[in-house]
This record gives C-alpha cells, structure tokens and sequence, in this order.
RNA sequence: GGCCCCGUUGUGUAGUGGCCUAGCACGCCGCCCUCUCAAGGCGGUAGCGCGGGUUCGAAUCCCGUCGGGGCUACCA
C-alpha cells in the first residue's frame, strides 16, 4: 500500500477496521430505478468490497402513497440483473433486519416516543395552511423560510386547547443551538450554523414516520458507518447527525457516527439533476438497448471517479480493489450516451464470442428471430455470426438488423426501401446478373470459392470498383447497404437462399 | 429570496506548488486500411470562468467576483 493510500484510509476509516466497514444503499421504491441510483449503488458496493466490509441493502418505503410493489421489484431485478450483489437486505437477511422500513414501523415509533418523552421532540400543532402563509412572508422579507419555531415551547395549557380544538399534531425534532459541522470524504468540511437549522418533522400528523427519522435512525441501529449517497442529500445530512446524536444520548443506538460522502450528481442535457421522469435516465432504456452490464458498470463508474493511469476499461473487480472514496470528483457529472456506448463497445470486443452469441438470442427472440429455446441449427449459425458482428455492434440489440437475413423466413424477408433506391436501380441488373450465373455454376459454396467467383465476374469482367461490384449483392441477400462482411455472409445463408435471393431482387430491378 | 455545494477543451477525467509550451478517453474533422459498416492505425480541433493576491514559481494555496447546480414538503 502507497503512503498516500494509507493516510487517504486513515481518514476515511478513523477507527473503524476495514471488515467492519458497513455502508447501504437505501432506495425508496418510486418509479423506475435510474442511473444516478445505479451510479450510488455501485459506489457503495465498490466501497464496501474495497474494504472487505458489509454492503447492505434496505428500502425505504415510508410513503405509502408514493412506493409500488413494481418498484421494489424492479430495484431487486436491477441490481442482481448488475452483479451488485448485497450481503444483507431483502432476500438475503442479516442481523438488522427486516430491511423494509415499512416493516419497521413499530421501532420508529418506540423511538419516537422516548425522542418525544425527553424533550428531543415536541408536538407541533401549525397547520399546512398556516405554515405556507409563514413561509412566504419570511421569504418575502428575505429571509430563511425554515419553521420558525411557533410550537416549540408550547404550555401544558396551549396544548390543551389545541388538542380540545380536535388539531392535529405532527412530531417535531428540537434543533439545538450549536453549529453543525462534518466533514465529508470528497468536499472537505462542511458546517452549517444554527439561524439556518430549523426545527423539522420526524413523524406525520397520520403517525407515519418520515425519512427524516428512519434514516438517520436505521443507519445508527444497522450499524453503518459510512455513507455514501448523492449531493441532493447534502443539506439535510445536519440534520441528521442532530437525529444521531439524540439516539446515541438516549442510548437506543451505539457506535460512532457514520462519515458522509456526498456523491456528485448525475445530469442530463441541461446540465440539472436527472431526474427518473426522464426516459434517458431509465435504466430499462438501457437493458432493452443491449447494455452489456460490464460496459454500462464500467461507464456509470466513470461518472465522478477515474482508475488513473490513463486507462478507462476495467472491470467492477479491479475497480472494488482500486477504488477510494476521497479521489471522487466532487463537481456533477453530464451523463453522455455516446460515451457509455463507446465503452460498452469497448466491452463488446472483449466478450468471447460463444459469450456474444448467448447474449444477442434474447434480442433475436424479442424480435421474432429466433424460437424460444433457439433451434441448435440456429445456435450454430449465431455462434458462426458472432466473430462476424463483435466489432461492428456498440449494443446488442444491433444484432437484430445486422443478422436479421439469416434468421427471417424467406417470404418474411425485406430490402431496406431507401438502401434498395440507393443501390438496386437499373444499371445494377447486370450485376446481379452476373453475380447470378458466377455463384450458380459454383462447384463448392465455401468462402474462398464464393470470393474469387464474385471478384472474377464483377470486378474483371465487368470492371467494376468492388464498392460498386458488391453492393447490389450485399442489398440484395442482406438486405441492408450495411452488413456484416458479404462474402461470411453467402456462406452463411448458403446457396439456395442466396440465390432465390439474387433472383427475387433482379424480378425488382426489371420493375424498377 | 435564503442556505449549501461546485467550476480543467463540447463531454468524462488526469493533475494535490516546479515533471504542464496541461496528459488520456469520447465526440467532431481529415488521412490510411477496406467488399459496406465498424474495428484498427495516423494526424488535427478545442480547456485551467474572471479579477486580485501569496510565492522565485500557481490549473494546483487565499480572497473576491461571476456562472452552474442542489435543497428550501406532514417526498426521499
């Protein structure tokens, strides 16, 4: 281990032992998961493996209305689906658990309680109404539109008669009178002095426990002791450390304070937070596409963090052993999709090629190429195909228009109308012709045979520049003015094919 | 409005006071290779937001300024 590594470790661990690292990855099941999740994930994984400490997994879903069953699923199927695997959490346990704060619910209330009964927390009594009406004025006035603290000190009596008005009341926690200071792992120290620390709600007027309580409260009961989570967090992480605390004092959690690092956002376009309403940011978009989840690992990893030496490919292992949390860049991250198709592209090339082949058949399927389980003479084909399309392809599903010919049934099959205008109009009929006869009379269909055949007859004799000689055969057996290499892909589709092919095509260019 | 964070080519980054006339990758442009498209090779384009300091020396440290972003819920 270099000095700089080891001191960079002493930071970030102070006395916690490397195996007793703990960090989680706690989405709330809303929506799609999206790549800034993903990107959180990842790091959190990466650091826990880095360390040999415990990467957990825990849903936080406290808002009823908001979470879906769909979304957890989704989130469960995302990370298997990513290699991310966690060591507890949901399916897989662990001493914590259960790790669905929905099945939590009666511990944040214990805490509640006993956060209320010492006076870390006090029932509060304002209205929506009347808090919107407050907000605004401060705001108006240029001033910071925290709770200004109405129902902090309230009499025996002023509760009362509040609670004979039939009011209802939400839990609030006391903010105390100090500044709040940490220091993150990537940004450094960061404080925040009281006038700009306001009293906040831990628990709804419904008795529902908010995310201000049960995350700060999980992570202290499950132990984490580090936290790695977006920037979109960093304001409320005082507030949160004021939960800690409470929670330590009163002793319902020990252990020293989890050390925070905010992770910088992922963005879109525009340069804002990419937000999962945005289909650009929908990880499905990117499975359904053919990401490899090396390649798009390999790309959300390059979002905020570099391996150095120059070097841009690695997998997750060699990153888990080189990651440190502090050389994460703390500026936001434009999430590029011609980048993440040039890395996955990059991944593509590395795959052995029976590897390659197992991967397209569900995009072959999807498409209504191939059967469910394949025909093993198709197997042999794909598997053929594959060396054929490795370096042609930057996502999987491009299999699908590059090796559809071989596949698609004869009278399924179709030219590309604009590559058909392009390339069989009527000067190209001699070409077939000829292409026609040379590849009939041919003795044995193999690569060499079919190459000199065409080159003999196409660019001897009829003195055509091989772009010209071939691509009205490429157009007419493929399909496509782009395929894979024309002469691989006679011997594929064999010579019948090819050759009802050739004669379908120039009944075309007569009409034509 | 208030608070907080951030600021190296179009994008992602390397850089932690002299190795920087700023490296790499993607993108873009050109050339080579070539049966198409890719891949590959070669070359080019473009950057330390700005202004002050500190220092013999600053992309690196400090201050200010401008710009961008996040938060500002009985969401997370």
């Amino acid at each position: 281990m270099t000095d700089s590594a080891s001191s960079s470790n002493t930071f970030v661990l102070g006395e916690v032992a490397p195996k007793d690292v703990r960090v989680r990855f706690c989405p709330s099941p809303t929506g799609n998961p999206h790549v800034g999740l993903v990107r959180a994930a990842l790091y959190n994984w990466a650091f826990a493996r880095h360390f040999g400490g415990t990467f957990v997994f825990r849903i936080e879903d406290t808002d009823a209305t908001r979470d879906t069953e769909e979304s957890y699923e989704a989130l469960l199927a995302t990370l298997r689906w990513l290699g991310l695997d966690w060591d507890e959490g949901p399916e897989a346990g662990g001493e914590y658990g259960p790790y669905r704060q929905s099945e939590r619910f009666d511990i944040y209330a214990d805490v509640a309680n006993r956060l209320l009964d010492a006076g870390y927390a006090y029932r509060c009594y304002c209205t929506p109404e009347e808090l919107e009406e407050r907000r605004a004025a401060a705001r108006a006035a240029g001033k910071p539109s925290g709770y200004d603290g109405t129902c902090r000190d309230l009499s025996a009596d002023q509760i009362a008669a509040y609670e004979a008005e039939g009011r209802e009341s939400v839990l609030r926690m006391r903010t105390p009178d100090d500044t709040v200071t940490f220091t993150d792992l990537i940004r450094g120290e960061i404080s925040v002095d009281p006038d700009n620390l306001f009293d906040f709600v831990l628990v709804r007027a419904n008795g529902h426990p908010l995310y201000t309580l049960v995350n700060p409260v999980d992570d202290a009961l499950m132990r984490i002791t580090h936290v790695l989570r977006g920037e979109d967090l960093l304001s409320s992480t005082p507030r949160q450390l004021i939960v800690h605390e409470a929670v330590r004092e009163l002793g319902i959690a020990s252990g020293p304070m989890p050390r925070f690092a905010h992770l910088p956002l992922v963005t879109g376009e525009g340069g804002k937070k990419l937000s999962k309403r945005e289909p650009e940011s929908s990880l499905q978009l990117y499975l359904d596409r053919g990401f490899l989840r090396e390649g798009l690992l390999n790309y959300l990893a390059l979002l905020g963090w570099s391996i150095g030496d120059d070097r841009e490919v690695f997998s997750m292992e060699e990153m888990a052993e080189a990651f440190d949390v502090t050389q994460v860049n703390p500026s936001a991250a434009r999430f590029d999709i011609k980048k993440a198709e040039a890395i996955n592209g990059a991944w593509m090339r590395q795959l052995n090629v029976d590897e390659l082949a197992e991967r397209m058949v569900p995009h072959l399927q999807e498409a209504g190429l191939l059967d469910h389980p394949p025909e093993p003479e198709s197997m042999e084909i794909l598997r053929a195909a594959a060396p054929l399309v490795q370096e042609r392809m930057t996502v999987l599903d491009e299999c699908v228009g590059m090796l559809g010919f071989l596949f698609v049934s004869e009278d399924a099959f179709q030219i590309d109308e604009t590559d058909a205008a392009k390339v069989l109009n009527g000067e190209s009929k001699q070409v077939l012709e000829a292409a026609r006869s040379a590849l009939g009379t041919l003795e044995t269909w193999t690569l060499d045979a079919i190459e000199e055949a065409l080159r003999t007859a196409l660019v001897d004799e009829l003195g055509l520049k091989p772009r010209l000689a071939f691509g009205p055969v490429r157009v007419a057996v493929t399909g496509r003015r782009v395929s894979p290499p024309l002469f691989e892909s006679l011997v594929l589709l064999g010579r019948e094919r090819t050759l009802s092919r050739i004669d379908s095509a120039l009944v075309r260019a007569e009409v034509g």
